[in-house]
RNA sequence: GCCGGGGUGGCGAAAUUGGUAGACGCGCCAGACUCAAAAUCUGGUUGGGGCAACCCAGUGUCGGUUCGAGUCCGACCCUCGGUACCA
């Protein structure tokens, strides 16, 4: 048997072809609707996983769909290669981590390539490369020159043992994953990118989205999180005034608290004549810096012995310290109305304080907090003096008046956001081109003198960044003098990277821009395809850096990605693949056994692109066992079908088919194809392999020998379902394109068109419904009135027998589907 | 805690978005081929009842709207993603 299926021969011999072709190189070209398809970069960690193949092969198959559509189509790849697991391949192996990442690049680039993804390598990135992130500093200096970036203290997680900073993946039950010791959070000075000025932008143009996600769409105004509220002051005796901010003003009257964090001025001035203060601020300390950590951890605080003077009331209000609120989060202060918010309220009763009522409950019912019957909604105002009886918007106007007449308050816009941190206390990340003079003032380091590289042969085998411990990388001297200076050593996050590499992949080659025209030509991304766990950080900062470009002229267009599919993990066993779990499926093997048409094929299969899709052995060989009988079939019947191939290529082929047999076939194919392209278009492509096994079970039961008719039907299908397979199956369908006698590349061939001849049928099915409950069912000619089909269904035997006896209500029609009696 | 998803046969799922619940595949059962097994092919396969035609129940739980609900509304349970230094 010369012909079986043989995966790796004929998947080696498509992807050759390819390259050597080029195949899949692009170039601008303003005649053609261009279609730019990208897929979230990987981290080179090693080895390509299931979710890589996943998200990999639902962009691929939408850029070889698009190209049959005949688009100009973009499909880059590269490597997000910075970040925190370099570092500990590093410590674990005393590779550097330059030399691990380029590396694992090698391995899980060759391993795509066997996957036979449709990429422009001519436009692969690496942004570990200074030819990169030279632009990064570049566009950072552009950023400093404008006031969008600046450094301010924030907070950090400080392992006390390694002496240095550690992430929050890093952090496990409050200890440093590696010594074990209790994490403190410590203040550090940081750079930060002022996101916050372009939040009401990133807000709006949400609405704009259409092509995103519902869920992510949401997840992205949440984060921003506009409010509406009134900022205003208590005055504390011999301090300046303490500010706070909220969104109910409403129940300013029912305050009894304050809460200030514990590294609040006023907390740590307290805290010098106090040891009990001091020793809760201690406390304090010992704690993640993570928001989930501040929601869940018991609330705790200690008054701090000073009041805030009520700016209504005049009444002198407590000032406590508590766990739960963080300085550089807003003023580092909340007031406290515990009468109308759960956290208050908890914090109330634990520690004995004043509970007072300012919204009526909404049935009339008395106030009873000790059965906790808390009214967290907004009302009508009561104990509130002369604003009592107002409504929520009224209640709001009048206070935020009262404050703004006296000059201690304001209404205001406040956003959830906050400015974006950039300065990671890592080595393998971009430096960030700043240096101190001996003043400590940062200065920019000067557009012709970047990129400042990171240098790639260092020695790391502790936790500590190896150019904060090498004087040959940080004494320098100022810019223009001979002045001593110190280099920064932190590097920037690694979501910098990842911001606006889809824009440097338009203009490869370019090294004396950041980007050029060419990203005009491509940019916005027209389908982005990336895992849902990016829903806010990565797509949120790639937005805002698109605006950025925009507002540096380099770009113009608003947003960067006109659709976004976020495409579900890879389970095993019910849990994500990972190796703690000892539960990942070596997407190498599965490639070595079945081909990689195979797991294309399956992992498409198997659940719709946005789900969770659960690794199963046994499908995967089911299918396999489809395209092995795919091939096979073709294999037989490829000489029967031969002579329609000329035929075929008038148009009006189809005209003359009599025979009812090859008609029959043509409406069932052009069904289910009609089908297909509405899948294809929604990418729902488990639905699409679905419909193209459905149509392979009727061709394989079709008799193509009965007649020239059924040949050439047969062959019209049997050339469709190849094409329909090919965006999913690209080497199979390569192949059998040609021993089909089809001339250039499928990749090129037009995409099927339905024909709506071929649809046409004299009757439909019609359901017939007693009740709403089946009963029955009838073949009524397509002419059919509601009338004839109203009484052919009352006279149907079967549906008789729930009608007779009983008076018939009303009759409903709903044309091509059903009848539903109403007795 | 907060924000956002998801719960449908033994399993992955489908259902033209309010109109035949379970397409397609996996698994399983039976049969064919075989000395036998594997592979392959054919048929069956939501549960319960019935010789059968058929009947009853059924889409996480409870309630509601409707001629008709997996789909819409309300409450709840479980589970997954994110939660600003994992990427």
């Amino acid at each position: 048997m010369t012909h079986e299926y043989i995966p790796a021969e004929i998947e080696a011999a498509a992807q050759d072809y390819w390259d050597e072709n080029q195949c899949f190189s692009v170039y601008e070209d303003p005649e053609k609707e261009k279609y730019y398809c990208l897929s979230m970069l990987p981290y080179p960690s090693g080895q390509l996983h299931m979710g890589h193949v996943r998200n990999y092969t639902i962009g691929d198959v939408i850029s070889r769909y698009q190209r049959m559509l005949g688009k100009n189509v973009l499909q880059p790849m590269g490597w997000d290669a910075f970040g925190l697991p370099a570092e500990n391949a590093a410590i674990a192996n005393r590779t550097p981590p330059a030399k691990w990442t380029y590396e694992n690049i090698g391995y899980m680039k060759d391993q795509l390539k066997r996957l036979g993804f449709a990429y422009d390598w001519n436009r692969e990135l690496t942004t570990c490369s200074a030819e990169y992130y030279k632009w990064e500093q570049w566009f950072f200096n552009r950023l400093l020159e404008k006031g969008l970036a600046y450094k301010k203290m924030s907070v950090v997680n400080w392992d006390p043992v390694e002496q240095t900073v550690l992430a929050n993946e890093q952090v496990e039950k409050g200890r440093g994953w590696r010594s074990g010791a209790l994490v403190e959070r410590r203040e550090i000075s940081q750079w930060f990118i002022r996101i916050t000025a372009y939040a009401e932008e990133l807000l709006n143009e949400i609405d704009n989205l259409e092509g995103w996600p519902d869920a992510v769409r949401t997840m992205q105004r949440n984060w921003i999180g506009r409010s509406e509220g009134v900022e205003f002051t208590f005055a504390v005796e011999g301090e300046e005034p303490l500010g706070v901010y909220t969104t109910r003003p409403d129940t300013i009257l029912g305050i009894t608290f304050i809460s200030v964090a514990a590294e609040h001025p006023l907390a740590l001035k307290a805290a010098t004549g106090n040891p009990d203060i001091a020793a809760f601020i201690r406390e304090c300390k010992n704690a993640n810096t993570t928001e989930e950590e501040l929601e869940t951890m018991e609330k705790k605080g200690v008054p701090l012995g000073i009041q805030g003077i009520h700016p209504i009331t005049g009444e002198k209000i407590d000032i406590w310290a508590a766990n739960f609120v963080l300085m550089g989060y807003g003023t580092g202060a909340v007031m406290a109305v515990p009468a109308h918010d759960q956290r208050d309220w908890e914090f109330a009763r634990k520690h004995h304080l004043e509970i007072r009522p300012v919204i009526k409950c909404p049935d009339g019912t008395p106030h009873n907090y000790d059965e906790g019957s808390l009214t967290t909604k907004d009302g009508v105002v009561c104990n509130s003096g002369q604003f009592d009886n107002l409504n929520y918007s009224e209640a709001f106007e009048a206070i935020a008046n009262y404050l703004e007449e006296r000059n201690v308050g304001r209404k205001t816009v406040n956003y959830r956001l906050r400015d974006w941190g950039v300065s990671r206390q890592r080595y393998w990340g971009c430096p960030i081109p700043v240096v101190y003079g001996e003043d400590g003032q940062p200065v920019a380091v000067p557009d012709d003198q970047l990129p400042v590289v990171l240098p790639e042969d260092v020695e790391f085998s502790g936790v500590q960044s190896p150019i904060k411990n090498d004087p040959g990388y940080y004494q320098t001297s100022l810019p223009g003098t001979r002045d001593p200076a110190t280099r920064e050593t932190d590097t920037f996050d690694t979501f910098f990277e990842s911001s606006w590499y889809y824009a440097r992949y338009c203009c490869p080659g370019q090294e004396d821009a950041m980007l050029d025209e060419r990203a005009n030509y491509w940019l916005p991304v027209d389908q982005y395809v990336g895992g849902i766990e990016h829903a806010v950080l990565h797509l949120l900062y790639a937005r805002f850096f698109y605006k950025l470009m925009r507002d540096a002229g380099m770009v113009n267009s608003d947003e960067p990605f006109t659709r976004l599919l976020c495409q579900g993990m890879v389970l095993n066993g019910g849990v994500k693949m990972s190796k703690s779990k000892g539960n990942i499926v070596d997407p190498q093997e599965m490639i070595d056994l079945y081909g990689a048409d195979t797991v294309r094929l399956f992992i498409m299969f198997a659940s719709p692109p946005e789900q969770a899709v659960e690794w199963n052995d046994g499908a995967v060989a089911g299918a396999h066992r489809f395209l092995r009988r795919w091939w096979s079939f073709v294999q037989r019947m490829k000489t029967t079908i031969a002579p329609a191939r000329k035929q075929l290529q008038d148009p009006s082929w189809s005209r003359d088919l009599t025979d009812t047999r090859a008609r029959d076939l043509r409406r069932v194919t052009h069904r289910i194809l009609e089908r297909v392209n509405r899948d294809y278009d929604k990418i729902h492509y488990n639905t699409v392999v679905a419909g193209a096994m459905e149509l392979f079970n009727h061709l394989e039961k079709f008799d193509a020998e009965a007649n020239a008719h059924c040949a050439a039907a047969l062959r019209e299908s049997v050339v469709m379902l190849n094409k329909i397979l090919s965006p999913i199956t690209p080497h199979i369908a390569h192949r059998l394109w040609h021993e089909l006698g089809e001339e250039g590349d499928i990749m090129d061939a037009r995409w099927p068109v339905v024909d709506r001849e071929a649809l046409k049928s004299d009757t439909v099915k019609l359901v017939i419904q007693v009740n709403g409950k089946l009963r029955s069912e009838m073949e009524v000619p397509v002419s059919s009135t509601r009338k004839e089909i109203e009484s052919m269904a009352v006279r149907d035997p079967k549906a008789q027998r729930f009608i007779r006896g009983k008076d018939i209500r009303k009759t409903i029609v709903v044309p091509g589907r059903l009848v539903n009696i109403v007795v």
